[in-house]
DNA sequence: CCAGTATCCTGCAGGC
DNA sequence: TGCCTGCAGGATACTG
């Protein structure tokens, strides 16, 4: 489901709702996450802290609780965050549950289960195996100047290259096709055959989109929401990602897929080169 | 080291 | 209707 523009924008939701509140009690159910969730340990720390600062780093979420840690999530390919009253019906595959001061309760909803949820003790994020290997932040300064050097001097399709966290953190498959389309490179062309130049405008217009689906919320494609039930816009601005077998919008060419690091990838196959 | 594939899991759509 | 297959917004362990 979700990569930086949904995270980012689930990081705005749970900041502008949370803040402040206190956990008074955890519910849910030690159980194999791609870390295994220790509830055991959730809940000897957390109840009677409170929530005092919300960050993303690519596409994790850090909750920071006090001086005590901070809790590190991540949603994988189906993971969702619910604010919802106390009363509220509790979905399937809810894992963790946090019961807030106001009578609220932040609901950790992940049907497949290739999420995180795991405990931060303070200052153990520069070793965390897999924020410590994290790239820079597309949306910040820098990114048309750092990126494009290290991509040059790789032998995989650009596709796979914008896919990799160590790179840039928080592009996914959606972001990587619509950027592509947008900058007119062939997803399969190798990062070492395409001009610093090409390569420092693709940087930009990762970031152009990226942001742009921020502003709209997102893309909701089947599920994706935000803590709040709200929807992402952006798959009305989608040009290239599931467009396969329909006319480019640039040139009319019927589009093409194919899967290219491991993910299904559409192009079009004139105006990508 | 690097590049490419297999794998973890559930849910859903589509074909028969 | 039911059963089967394939695919889905991700990351990483493993192979060559």
């Amino acid at each position: 489901m979700p990569e930086l523009p949904e995270v980012e924008t689930v990081l705005r939701s749970l900041e502008r709702e949370l803040s402040g509140l206190s956990i008074e009690g955890v519910r849910g159910h030690s159980i194999r996450l791609r870390r295994p969730l220790d509830l055991d340990q959730l809940s000897s720390v957390l109840p009677g802290r409170r929530l005092t600062g919300f960050r993303r780093r690519g596409k994790f979420l850090l909750l920071d609780v006090g001086r005590a840690g901070s809790l590190l999530c991540h949603l994988g390919m189906s993971g969702r965050m619910m604010i919802v009253e106390a009363n509220a019906e509790e979905l399937r595959h809810t894992h963790l549950v946090l019961e807030l001061s106001d009578g609220r309760e932040l609901r950790y909803v992940d049907p497949r289960r290739f999420g995180v949820i795991d405990w931060l003790e303070p200052g153990s994020e520069s070793h965390d195996p897999s924020l410590s290997i994290l790239g820079p932040e597309p949306l910040e300064p820098g990114i048309e100047t750092v990126l494009p050097p290290l991509m040059k001097e790789r032998r995989s399709p650009i596709k796979s290259l914008l896919l990799d966290q160590r790179l840039v953190a928080g592009v996914g498959n959606i972001y990587a096709v619509e950027a592509l389309w947008r900058a007119g490179i062939h997803p399969r062309r190798k990062g070492c055959h395409i001009s610093l130049a090409r390569l420092e405008r693709l940087s930009g217009i990762v970031r152009e989109v990226l942001s742009e689906a921020v502003a709209e919320g997102g893309t909701t494609i089947k599920d994706y929401a935000t803590p709040e039930g709200d929807f992402g816009y952006f798959a009305i601005r989608l040009n290239a990602y599931g467009r396969q077998g329909k006319p480019c919008r640039r040139c009319e060419t019927t589009m093409r897929a194919e899967v290219i690091g491991g993910r299904t990838t559409a192009w079009c196959p004139t105006c990508q080169r």
